[in-house]
DNA sequence: CCGTATCCGCTCCGATACTG
DNA sequence: CAGTATCGGAGCGGATACGG
């Protein structure tokens, strides 16, 4: 939508992205930071630095060489990931974290440091819900 | 502050989750916690406290009642989110953050309002990535 | 008003094969 | 070693109808 008012600072507004508007492009970059392997993939690079393709996909515990592929892809493209590729053979390619990458990555690691914190006391809720109907 | 060493207290290492291996429940609390609507919901909720479950719909953009329903009833099963049915007709539900819920919250917000505050930066390193072969 | 149940298209994802 | 291309099954997610 156009703002055909031209109040400058309105145009500021879009620069502030909104997350609950369906069509903000703040929700892709929502869902490329919380996709399953993006989260993952964050975290490994702020805890370990460098990481070579091979050595995510070990670091990353389940991950296929097309997820993980694609999920660098996209973080690259988002500026959060840097990718420097050697030209040798055989070939190697070093992934790291942008000065962006590392920004969100200290949010994005102070969440998943929690769940492992307390995934314990999740799961005793877990056990504790009622089934709201009988299992059969 | 806890220092064991060799101790019984080992033990409690289970407890800590470990969100690399990917047999881990922590896995599923991390998808549960940052899936689309997930996170949205938390958001929501952390933001302006208890909803209705139509007040909820309305917030968060572009969520259907099936995802909605999903959503609440995952994150009330890990005793994040608080369900309060009043039996009255109409029925009248509501929704809060419990104790649990308000701590994970915060770390999703900060997430979020990072994302937010940020899009721009990732709007604009999107146009500079040179795509390795055209564009889509 | 607040869900649940069913159907079904569509996307995601894994497996495989291939290139540089 | 580090990807890309293609195929096919599985499951996500939307629309609709219905129950409490």
């Amino acid at each position: 939508m156009k703002a055909s008012k031209g109040s400058p600072l309105l145009e500021k507004v879009k620069q502030r992205g909104d997350l609950h508007a369906a069509g903000c492009p703040s929700r892709g970059v929502l869902e490329h930071v919380t996709s399953q392997w993006g989260v993952l993939v964050l975290v490994a690079l702020k805890e370990d630095g460098t990481h070579r393709f091979s050595e995510l996909r070990r670091k990353v515990g389940g991950v296929s060489e097309k997820m993980l592929a694609q999920t660098l892809q996209a973080l690259e493209q988002d500026g959060f990931v840097h990718r420097e590729a050697h030209p040798v053979i055989p070939p190697h390619v070093d992934y790291s974290l942008t000065p962006l990458g590392e920004e969100v990555a200290v949010h994005v690691e102070a969440l998943t440091s929690w769940i492992e914190d307390n995934v314990h006391r999740v799961m005793t809720a877990r056990t504790q819900a009622l089934p709201r109907k009988k299992a059969s």
